[in-house]
DNA sequence: GAGTTTGAAACT
DNA sequence: CAGTTTCAAACTC
């Protein structure tokens, strides 16, 4: 059985992001794809612009997420799981700054510890042509709206389309024509991804990627490339725009050219006399030009490495002091909530998005109340939610059931030397795993990007969930945050198919409550926000 | 808002 | 793989 090959950090990497995203289909793909990408866990620095969106689904997707019957077929990897109902009311805002509220909030929920390990720090930007659609600079009353796309031969079922690219379905707010990128049209959707895929098998992975960790450490490489840290993967081949319009997608995603562009008069690269020239007017006037603006304008939040790097370009400020590489301290689960606590909206943030172009000013209201940083903290804390209820359904359900035998096995299996004990706490520890991996495990996170999985049906084989080899590790190194006590160890012995169903089941019930309680608590966040902003105003 | 420009995607 | 066409977003007026 051929098996994806191992992603150098699997062995030290949870998917948390790939576990969270699982309820939110259209991001989860890119989010593990782009975490693979990213390479190991960055320490972002505080007040960064982090790359993420909140999209809540009026129809809750699947959890545990549905396979696409393309990927069971072994077709393709999907990019992206069973989407919701089309057409319904989507809330997508960009996340920008954070505040703690995230912190208020987690008490409330059933969070059973903290992780004391690495922030999975996932950057998402879905791969659209135009990386900032994701988000808008448009909005309504304040609040941003999502980009909507206005196809009008393509049926919205080609890489032109935005929506289709990034792997939204098209809904009310697009003007296109003869839309078929949406359930109604669920074959030809297929039909149309798959063909895709054919053409390109990583055409849905993020097309901005980050300047691997050991390169960027290199001084040499850092002097010759200068302080950027993202490229685009596939790079530009702009002739006429000398990259300093949108119409080149490194400019867009703001990330300089690289070796991967064809681009001729090329403009957007460190020593570039516009961009110096931008520069002085940055610090002339004191706000970003138009590079700039149009990501905080569009609510544009690329990978992690974008922003930083515009506040590099623009602004002198140096990325590496705002302690990015800096090592993180595994044992110290303050660092885990530190970016909520930390994180403070400055006068700067503000000015980044006041003086768009075209005068408009835009900012989310929630850029002010959550990071990357703060939704990373939710997904472990809801990774971890999910592992309690399996281990509270196992301890409750299963505690009768399993005594006399527990008690058998006990007997019968006492081990008399340490030598022992050592041998059967490792066989139990085996089978912990192995089931900790069927609970909680999500797909998503076996594919790496730019690379399809070598055999979706390998990994999908008898419609079982599996994870990747290093998440299997990792789960194995924290039993102890599993359900580790001897009763449940016991249960998990004697689970069942059955049984299976019904911790589904109660995870996803759990999951969903806390999800519903975090966004509850956000969407009470916005409206303070606004209140606070109208009143400023006036 | 209509028309033009642009470069990615798709096609040959 | 290179050249051409199609496409939709960016841009200009």
């Amino acid at each position: 059985m051929d098996k994806p090959p191992n992603h150098p950090h699997d062995s030290v990497q949870l998917d948390f992001a790939s576990v969270f995203y699982a309820g939110k289909p259209e991001i989860a793909a890119t989010a593990a794809a782009l975490s693979h990408a990213l390479g190991p866990p960055r320490q972002p620095p505080h007040r960064q612009l982090m790359p993420l969106k909140v999209k809540v689904q009026s129809s809750l997707p699947p959890w545990p997420p549905v396979l696409w019957p393309t990927a069971i077929a072994g077709k393709h990897p999907m990019p992206f799981p069973t989407p919701p109902p089309a057409k319904k009311l989507q809330v997508q805002r960009p996340l920008q700054q954070a505040s703690p509220f995230l912190t208020q909030l987690l008490p409330k929920m059933e969070v059973p510890i903290l992780l004391p390990m690495h922030a999975t720090s996932v950057g998402v930007m879905l791969n659209s042509r135009y990386p900032w659609s994701e988000t808008s600079s448009e909005s309504i009353n304040g609040t941003p709206r999502r980009k909507n796309c206005k196809c009008k031969n393509s049926k919205c079922l080609k890489l032109y389309c935005d929506c289709f690219a990034s792997g939204r379905y098209c809904n009310d707010d697009c003007n296109c024509k003869n839309c078929c990128n949406d359930v109604s049209h669920e074959t030809a959707r297929q039909d149309a991804i798959n063909a895709v895929m054919e053409r390109n098998p990583v055409a849905f992975m993020p097309k901005i990627g980050n300047i691997p960790r050991h390169a960027a450490q290199n001084r040499e490489y850092r002097a010759a490339e200068g302080p950027r840290v993202g490229k685009h993967m596939k790079g530009c081949q702009c002739k006429r725009s000398e990259c300093l319009k949108k119409y080149c997608e490194c400019f867009q995603s703001n990330v300089l050219c690289s070796e991967n562009c064809k681009c001729t008069d090329c403009k957007n690269y460190e020593s570039s006399e516009d961009m110096k020239e931008m520069r002085r007017m940055t610090q002339q006037h004191g706000v970003y030009v138009h590079h700039v603006q149009n990501l905080a304008l569009k609510g544009m939040i690329g990978p992690s490495a974008v922003l930083p790097r515009a506040a590099e370009k623009f602004s002198g400020l140096s990325v590496a002091s705002l302690g990015r590489d800096q090592p993180i301290n595994n044992n110290d689960s303050s660092q885990v909530l530190s970016p909520l606590l930390t994180s403070v909206p400055t006068e700067d943030t503000e000015s980044s998005v006041r003086l768009g172009r075209h005068g408009v000013t835009y900012r989310t209201l929630l850029a002010d109340i959550i990071q990357i940083e703060d939704v990373n903290v939710l997904c472990k804390v809801l990774v971890l939610v999910s592992r309690q209820a399996a281990g509270a359904f196992l301890d409750s359900g299963f505690k009768e059931n399993t005594n006399i035998k527990k008690l058998d096995r006990a007997e019968s299996h006492i081990p008399s030397t340490n030598h022992d004990r050592k041998a059967v706490q490792k066989q139990h520890d085996e089978q912990l795993c192995s089931l900790g991996n069927s609970l909680i495990a999500v797909p998503l996170s076996e594919g790496r990007a730019g690379m399809p999985r070598s055999d979706p049906s390998d990994t999908w084989k008898d419609n079982r969930r599996s994870v990747s080899p290093g998440t299997q590790a990792l789960m194995c190194n924290e039993q102890d945050m599993f359900v580790h006590t001897s009763s449940v160890a016991g249960a998990i012995l004697s689970t069942t198919k059955e049984n299976l169903s019904e911790i589904y089941i109660e995870q996803e019930k759990r999951v969903l409550t806390n999800l519903l309680d975090f966004l509850r608590e956000l969407a009470k966040s916005g409206r303070l926000q606004e209140e606070k902003r109208s009143l400023r105003c006036h």
